[in-house]
DNA sequence: CTCAGTGCAAAGGATTTGCATGCCG
DNA sequence: CGGCATGCAAATCCTTTGCACTGAG
């Protein structure tokens, strides 16, 4: 699932981190390995859960550096939280699925008969309205699995 | 732009209020009124100006319970504000498009025929991971116009 | 040594809530 | 009168920031 394998992923990390004098350090290594394993965009509690030894500011203050520097996206969903994942071109372009029940987020990629629909749709828009586009984001909301089988929520 | 005349408008969120024991005051009218004017997703302090005898911690409370009614949306793009919109049952189906430069966000329609491939390829992802879909959301994400010309950023 | 990184505690800021008062039916 | 509505002020809660300390080169 991802374009980027191991090994040259903390590589290109490692240099885009460079370029803006950053380390790559245990702890923000230990944050790329967290969200690359999970392969789904977490929140910041879910993310100190999975390493009890990373200290919640720095967390916060990482990903932002992250994001700055292009290795992480920060993802808006609902009023909880935000949501963190590595940045597209470090993984592949996805989509998200949202549980609007236990708030859970799964990736999903589209066809790419859709995405070249998106596109052809997208560059019109764009075009009639002066609109530089930089991007899409499409999400799929509804109800897991586990909560529908679950007759209740759960994360 | 509205599936609803603007008369027929007042009529069912009067009606969708009452069905909560909750009334159709002036001010909560007139929260009604900006959003329909607008015609695109406004902040809370966006709708503040636009009436400024309505008092902050109302505003917030009535657009609550105008959500839970399913009188309003609330958005989230960013993390500076929450965006509040009538709900689509009550204008039409719509999408966004996001300016990452000055926060601006305005609907756009899609086209039906990238609708409907929408709707089938969501389908699919659905079927296939047992996700009982509600709906989706399509963001165009750039830079408007005016950020574009004016070389920098303005609301 | 120098400069980036870390973690604790405090601050910040959008949003929510408690409570006393106002208003409609 | 009874119950919803309102607005001020205080409280919340996620996230950010200040600061002193640690660590890598």
């Amino acid at each position: 699932m991802a374009a980027t394998a191991p090994d040259d992923l903390h590589d290109e990390i490692t240099r885009r981190l460079a370029d803006r004098n950053l380390r790559y350090t245990r702890s923000r290594r230990a944050l790329v390995e967290i969200l690359a394993s999970a392969g789904r965009p977490l929140t910041l509690p879910q993310v100190l859960d999975s390493d009890r030894t990373l200290a919640q500011s720095s967390a916060y203050r990482n990903l932002a550096e992250f994001t700055d520097a292009g290795v992480t996206n920060r993802i808006f969903i609902d009023e909880e939280h935000s949501y963190f994942e590595l940045a597209e071109d470090l993984t592949s372009h996805h989509h998200h699925v949202v549980c609007n029940s236990c708030g859970r987020i799964d990736d999903f990629t589209a066809s790419s008969s859709l995405e070249s629909e998106l596109h052809r749709a997208l560059r019109t828009v764009s075009n009639s309205t002066g609109f530089a586009l930089t991007g899409h984001r499409l999400d799929l909301v509804g109800r897991c699995g586990n909560c529908i089988t679950g007759i209740g929520d759960s994360a």
